[in-house]
DNA sequence: CATGAATGAGAGTTCATTCAT
DNA sequence: AATGAATGAACTCTCATTCAT
């Protein structure tokens, strides 16, 4: 089952989104076309099985800001661990700006996306609620989904090849993220 | 012709990229399928055509920095029209973020989106050149670099509804934007 | 009306059978497409007139060995000067064997065929009853027909480029010919 | 896959080269359209398959002259043998013409229906070695050659109905070609 | 359970012919 | 009479899903 999400992934990367085929994925499975009905009822649970799949990984990136071992830590380091990882995670996984265009029209996808970035959205501000406690906690959560919002246009950059180009603009969304907050402490 | 994009942008709206076939668009349109073929060579022609049209309207958001006009403008309002402008953009023509995401694996378009996003960036720059006179020219073109394509990120809020909430979304990226410029002048 | 079978002879030689539509058809004669219905009722039409027109040349060649000019020569000389001409209309006009394999299946035409094919073994015939008077009538149409459909196949060689190979095979045809006449003389 | 090239044969009789839709070939050979294409990558991979077919049974025909059991038979019989053969296939199968007209515009299959022919004259010239051993081998070649195109116009018979008539053409073929070997052996 | 050949609706595209201008 | 945009039936080919083995 995992195997057939593995060679979805990769087949979306080598081949594009509309080339992926029932065929295609039991090949580079290795496995009969039939046997995919087993695990998955079908095409599209496929799909959605990955994208639950890289939405775990997003969570537990997420989830960075809200860990107790980010207390000990200065606020600006929390922010570069973070960015940072989910940089790292959409740069290797280029599968991953590829099925979140491909589904776009996916209602029921969609709202998984949805309830992900609440809860990254949840945890920052478990954070923010720390270094920002006299904002008023509308405006702090305003702050929580912008801040994850933004951060994750890195989808389109991370399409590109992990160039130091692109290296450059993590470390200048970095820069974005830590003067709003600053901006945000001033007030 | 026109017409024929304008079908094309209601499809991808009420019935998804996948959805959109030659026959629905014809229907659509008023006209019978073969009409199509008089205007567009093939299918993903139209879908090109209608991006080029939106590109060209996100060019012309985006010149605003660059305009003559903005010079008598405090840089502030400058970016809050900006903002504003393709804001408003996004989150009328529903169908610009469909077509965004549904041609994601077309790799002549995704040039033409490269080369638009190219020429935002020096709009952007010409506006900047003003006011970080003293910033190392190669940080310049990564401040305009980043903020075009953070403020693209919009394209995904602007998917739901044109909230209240959504409004105050865009208000607190003027927020963002602001307050990084701030920062880089201050050094 | 000529200028449009120029154009689909044109056409055929440089494109194929199939490749040849209305709208090449009109682009190569320099007029629009709805004039060609002036002259002809259907696309067939077309190919038909052509075809006319290639057997009109056909008939002009195979009507040699009946012309009173004919009576003062050596029977060889006849035979060379027939094959010769029928080599060179199929060698000069390639669009002939083309034409004659794409519309294979117009009984309309076949019909046409054949008929120019009965006219061409008359005018053979005139000239065998002069060399092969004692010949069993039967027998001498039957050779007629045979030398005629023989004499035809030249069109299969004729499609490749006129070379010295194919002047050989035309001068060894010339020799087949003649060598069968003489068998039949000789009974 | 057999049953698909039959389907064919019998379609391109009954209905002409045109006709001959993937649709009509599914419902002749009894299955959907979607098989024909689990054995043949496109429409013209069945004519194709069908001119091979034909290729070899042709080629069988040709290798007559060329085989140890003609070494015993006086070189007439074995003229007749081949003749005879040959007349049937194409008699027979009347599908073969409308298919050898219809793919003119083929050149892959040019190619191969050249490479059938060429095989056939190198068959035939082991024959002649052995009754025109004196003979010029370039202009044995070239009698292979005209001999084995001349025995093909037996297409254009083999369209009609096989009649009497026809039959009488055949038998005339042979005394053709009998009293061409006996002019070269005389020389 | 495992297999992969079978299924056929539906996709994009073409083009001979018409007819309003 | 001249034009060429409009028409839409018909073509080839694909592929998610099923089910007899």
């Amino acid at each position: 089952m995992d195997g057939i999400l593995d060679a979805v992934a990769e087949l979306l990367v080598e081949r594009g989104f509309d080339a992926v085929t029932t065929d295609l994925i039991a090949e580079k499975a290795g496995i009969p076309v039939g046997s995919i009905y087993q695990f998955f009822p079908n095409k599209f649970a496929i799909f959605y099985a990955l994208a639950i799949r890289y939405i775990r990984q997003i969570n537990a990136i997420a989830s960075i800001p809200a860990r107790r071992e980010s207390l000990d830590l200065p606020w600006e380091q929390v922010v570069d661990r973070t960015v940072d990882a989910e940089a790292e995670l959409w740069s290797n996984e280029k599968a991953l700006s590829i099925l979140w265009a491909g589904v776009q029209n996916a209602p029921e996808l969609k709202a998984a996306v949805a309830e992900s970035d609440k809860k990254s959205e949840e945890y920052l501000l478990t954070g923010l609620n720390r270094i920002l406690p006299n904002l008023d906690p509308a405006r702090r959560r305003l702050a929580a989904r912008v801040i994850v919002h933004m951060t994750r246009y890195l989808l389109d950059l991370s399409i590109a090849e992990p160039s130091e180009e692109n290296q450059r603009v993590v470390e200048e969304l970095k820069v974005v993220v830590k003067s709003y907050l600053r901006h945000l402490m001033e007030r």
